[in-house]
DNA sequence: GATGAATGAGGGTTCATTCAT
DNA sequence: AATGAATGAACCCTCATTCAT
């Protein structure tokens, strides 16, 4: 004990991480593991807590209950992806090229991040589920950018008119997920690595879009 | 105990499947019911075998777990569903309009059997579960026969060849499903009906892998 | 094992009680002797399924959940007082020889069941609790009864008529209580026998009414 | 460790009175409150805590567990209450005078201090409890005073002999308890007023003992 | 004196599964 | 074949209590 150096070296008391704020993360990064693997239902707040390397009751010190600590990785997860959307949109250029970014950045979060996809796919499907309403409103603001420059490609013509923005848009993502699914699910598919399982689902949806 | 069996079956073997092939079926249907609106983690065996209105013994009768009735219920529609299939192969013509045909039953199924559809996926993605084995088997089914169809395409020239035939299928299909997700989540898509759904389905995905 | 002689013997299936029946008799004899005991809060499923001598489980299968077992245990308690409450009335006579006729009967039921008394009472205090609500209902019949004939004392002139009926009714049921209380709290007290106290309080009560 | 308060008090005897003992009084008000309104099982820590505006652990700092705080503020509420029934009998008069003093002074504060009279009456019912025995204690020292007149009453003749005096205190006192229960748990008999509930039930339970 | 964080022992409840009848 | 009843293992969650700072 006696360990209170880095705010006496510095100072900075104010903005030192809270120790609490080192368990929170730590709690995130193992109900995201854990969610991921074995899917919300089946994963257990125990699991969750012993992978934190904590006891049970702080993760109910933390978080309000299990759907809160789901729904809050998730959402952080899902902000990480908008904003990368976003950098992408702010970078300019066609519809088709911003497109292409954004499903690029979107397989490789996939790809990088397996085991949230599994969550929220799995999650989104379920109707009257606790989960499901949260987890369709982050994921709802993906399709929302994506839709959005698809909509601007059909303004310019560089993309079908004859069926849906959304519509489109959905379709591109649920591609894109099964995609990663397969490529992800079948172990030996990965050595293929990053960047070719990239390349391939981006120049195999952005063809389907075309114009 | 209960060793009557062996010769009281014979002395009425002709009338036999009758109310336990019943309750059997009963069974079946409830747990496809309460599985697709619940999930198969949220199911509850008493819920089912209310449903079906029977006692929770009898459903450990006719099944062994809760596992064994899930991925019965699932195994029976992928029998439906590949019959189908078959049955468009079995009628000839050219790669694409059999894709065609195949992707059309497909919408089709699913936007009659969305609860089926919902279980299947969900489960799928989960990598260590206990039923994901086993829906993992049987949507791999439908993954082959349209990656047959895809093959021939390629043969024919009638399908891009810069991207593997069973990626290609598994992209349609996850497509078709999250097409599918989205049309029925949205309570007002319901509308459009069966006709507009599959076609608008069809149409897209067709082209996405057109040479 | 095997003991299935009663309705072996004549006959009568139907109305045999049910193996059912008696377990979830037992559980009512336990909560009632846990609950009197510890009170409700500290009381534990796990400690009245084990006083019946059964799984936990099986508490949840012939009770909802906790307030339920423990507001049918009292249910069935103040119906049988009501039941001889009534049955005193049924036997006529002044309003003053049914009221004693009730007091008796009250504190007897009090002498011999102290543990629900004491779960009845220290339940009905709190305002918002889940039992309270039940609690009240049930205690308010019993003095709904003593009300009415403290009010046939009044219109006869045996009752004095200068405090409400009801008010009279409730003093006179928190006598009773908090004597039993106090009488059966002190050990000792208990050898006096049931005579003597029933008696002490009865002559008590029913002077601070007169006329 | 901890071991500097000796000569640290010492230091500033005179104002130390400050800040520790206003959070005491903080959380023993917050704690009246809280237990008033919930019982003292279902009261927290937490809520107390919360509702006196400090944080948990200070609540640890100032009492040793629940069941100290819980006394303390029940045995404050008692040394008020025998302070004023010691007041009364100061004053002089007869037995039959200060007995109704002492009765209105109980019902005064039981109709001020309702969550008081809650916690105190439920909580002594329970046998085994881990309050009961302080709760017990501090009842009897009322009960004992009451008992004192009601004896000096029997003595002068003024109050009946064919009854212990211990039983008659008893009961008087569970008269008031009950009658206030009821006259605080019917909302609208609130709007009597406190003299009219004090009267009612001084001029009834006066009578009770009479000789 | 005070705080936030952490602990860990249960408690209520659910549910897949089994079994006697 | 079928039923009602029973079991027991978890699971989610709460909360009194402790501790480092």
């Amino acid at each position: 004990m006696g360990t209170r150096s880095a705010e006496a070296r510095d100072g900075r008391k104010a903005d030192r991480p809270r120790k609490g704020q080192l368990t929170r993360g730590r709690l995130l990064e193992a109900a995201f593991e854990v969610i991921g693997r074995k899917g919300y239902a089946a994963a257990t707040m125990d699991e969750i807590a012993q992978a934190a390397g904590v006891s049970k009751g702080v993760a109910y010190y933390h978080f309000k209950n299990k759907a809160e600590i789901a729904s809050t990785v998730l959402t952080e997860a899902i902000d990480q992806l908008v904003a990368l959307f976003e950098q992408v949109r702010s970078q300019g250029g066609s519809a088709h090229g911003i497109l292409t970014g954004m499903l690029s950045v979107f397989a490789t979060m996939i790809y990088e991040k397996r085991a949230l996809a599994q969550f929220a796919t799995s999650e989104m499907w379920l109707g009257g589920g606790s989960m499901s309403e949260a987890v369709h409103d982050q994921l709802m603001r993906i399709v929302d950018l994506v839709c959005e420059q698809i909509e601007r490609g059909q303004a310019d013509g560089s993309v079908r008119t004859d069926i849906d923005a959304s519509f489109q848009a959905v379709s591109i993502i649920g591609m894109v997920a099964a995609d990663a699914l397969y490529a992800l699910g079948a172990e030996g598919a990965a050595d293929a690595g990053k960047e070719t399982f990239v390349a391939r689902v981006v120049g195999y949806a952005g063809r389907a879009s075309a114009a």
